[in-house]
DNA sequence: TATTGTTATACTCTATAACTATA
DNA sequence: TATAGTTATAGAGTATAACAATA
């Protein structure tokens, strides 16, 4: 009676999926630290090199997950380190265009095969049905759940 | 064939629980924000709730997913604010014993029916089956995956 | 010597607001 | 006025190393 109405701490989703992701990361960090790449900035430059063009910040936002300041602030550095080109718009002076250069892709290529194979041996881990599974899960979640503005 | 050998970013394990995990906690983020709590104090709180009794901060940070400099300001913090209990353990004066006391047990039944109250309403939208199913797949995940030290 | 925990330090990201330029 | 993006600022976590106290 002294415990909160509260479900166990392991069976809270936040932590399991955390949890999940911690330790799928650390089958990544070590190869992106190598390269001296952020989690944050390898998710912009395979944003990037996902999208067919260039890209907004904001469209950048979106698809990283990052917010307008961070990743004004890691796309300079990316900039700097001559790793993707940041142009104006031709129809709205407003909006920046983002495009991976060379150097991008030759980082990515340089990371890519490291990473496939992590994925290969993950996926030998978890099954492949299993990790299908998972993916389709994740993305009920994602779109069935998200909901900030409600009360209680 | 300018396209590095990676697959697409939507594909990307981390990317899709990182999304999961944000879709759900923009379910909790704003009473936890009301009752000036962040995410990882949270954890915490809910770490020691959960133990049967006092808990090592080694204990702690494992359970939690924090490294040990976090932890340490963040009880540090929670002792301030009347959360917690922090004393050395009898047999090992180098181990700290930290316990939920009154005020932490009183937080958390503020914050937990309305925390639970998410939960349901999240299952609702999932469907018990498919939730338990995630629980399973990302249990598996985390034993099946976790593995620092390697090359290539 | 090894272990537990704290402190120091540097870096990065989060989050909100203010600001600039453009529309 | 509204929008796109950057800059400012404060706060917090990450990560590694160094350290103190104890074992």
């Amino acid at each position: 009676m002294s415990k909160p109405p509260l479900r166990p701490f392991a069976l809270s989703l936040p932590m399991a999926l955390l949890k999940a992701r911690e330790a799928v990361m650390s089958n990544f960090r070590p190869f992106l630290a190598a390269e001296d790449v952020t989690e944050q900035q390898w998710r912009v430059l395979r944003a990037l090199a996902d999208a067919d063009g260039p890209l907004s910040v904001s469209q950048l936002a979106e698809r990283t997950l990052l917010l307008g300041p961070s990743l004004s602030r890691i796309l300079t550095g990316l900039e700097a380190r001559g790793l993707l080109d940041r142009a104006t718009a031709s129809d709205d002076a407003r909006r920046a265009v983002i495009s991976i250069n060379r150097g991008g892709r030759s980082l990515l290529a340089k990371i890519g095969p490291r990473s496939e194979a992590r994925y290969r041996w993950i996926e030998e881990q978890l099954g492949a049905g299993e990790l299908a599974r998972l993916y389709e899960l994740l993305a009920l979640v994602a779109e069935a759940v998200a909901d900030p503005g409600r009360d209680s």
